[in-house]
DNA sequence: ATCGCCAATGAAACGTGTTCTAGTTGTGGT
DNA sequence: ACCACAACTAGAACACGTTTCATTGGCGAT
């Protein structure tokens, strides 16, 4: 994926400082959550000048983007490891959500960040389309992931409002006003009938 | 609503710097935003001190809750005089959903100030329940506000999540990656499917 | 009319994201 | 080996939400 072979010295150094940066920031994220993921905090203890860290990273957002980032590539390693077993897409797309969501509420922290990145951000990298990828393959049990999916169908589109539902769902468990369980009922009820018939 | 028949002169004194308060905020936003809807500046030009911003509104999100919450008055208001006349529960749904969509757009800012609060407040009043009745209630051509819906029933949970749906696309809107076009299409598309047979 | 008290005031200060400036360093091309 | 230049550093400064606090003033009970 994304692992450009680092042609020079100088593009090494920068990787390496790049990632470094992702993971004090990660590691700060972890205890404490966005808040405590303050940009002097990051740049001090990544051994950086703040101006540095702007010149990696914008904004703070694009920063949380990243780290973010990281850990769906986990959620997808995880999925290409055990997939789903339901035997309907409506069922292995709620068991990949669960999954997901779980993940996220073990740290709710970052997962508060990941919602409010998936949400505010204008930034470059978009990380609902690559969800909805992940489920709409998830549903039709393609391990390929390199076919690219007709994004006009009304299949992929309905797959990209479960996700839409999600994230909301996440929401209002972050807000505290459901828990794990009421979830995975509405995720179940809502994937039932929009994934009809994609079996 | 919730108009209290205000009893003291002390009382009356307050309700109006209230609404003056909400007044000029939202006239701040209406044009640039919410970042030019800044505290000083309401405060300001409400003629109050910061501090009793502060003591009326503890954060700044509680302002934009309030603001928004006239927005959404508004809204019902337009929903009440003029009902939608589609055919089924999904397409009336959408009507209104479209005729909110248009309406953020209309003010863009206020638009993202609306969405913004509703997926970051912690604030006291949620606004997404008020939304998912107001669906419910179109979906169902009741004209009567007052009969509380069984929120438990499968068919008011899908309302729900069409409700989650519609503020991802709003946001989706906002970022610039749909227009309102696309956004119709999804949404019926979706509450076709969501509410199919609720009618 | 007086008094007590709660709410409003004004202004300063804090915290954190973001920007700016001036000086330094290390890398790649010659 | 040397130069040019982009990238890095240190730190100050700015913007804006939020907090604090001493002072003031008007409402309501007496």
């Amino acid at each position: 994926m994304g692992a450009q072979a680092p042609a020079s010295l100088r593009m090494r150094n920068q990787s390496q400082r790049r990632k470094r940066i992702v993971q004090t920031a990660a590691a700060l994220a972890l205890r404490g959550g966005v808040e405590a993921m303050q940009m002097r905090a990051v740049a001090e203890r990544a051994g950086v000048a703040l101006g540095t860290l702007y010149r990696y990273f914008p904004s703070k957002m694009d920063l949380v983007v990243a780290v973010v980032t990281e850990e769906l590539d986990l959620l997808e390693r995880s999925i290409e490891r055990r997939p789903p077993a339901a035997p309907t897409a409506a069922g292995r797309a709620v068991d990949v959500l669960l999954r997901a969501t779980r993940g996220l509420m073990r740290e709710p922290e970052l997962g508060d960040a990941l919602v409010r990145s998936l949400i505010m951000t204008e930034a470059t990298t978009d990380l609902a389309p690559r969800i909805t990828d992940l489920l709409w393959r998830v549903a039709r049990q393609e391990t390929d992931a390199e076919r690219v999916p007709d994004r006009e169908s009304p299949d992929y589109l309905v797959v990209g409002s479960l996700c839409g539902v999600w994230i909301f769902e996440v929401l209002e468990v972050l807000k505290g006003h459901r828990d794990v369980e009421q979830v995975q009922h509405r995720l179940q009820v809502t994937a039932d009938r929009l994934l009809a018939g994609m079996d």
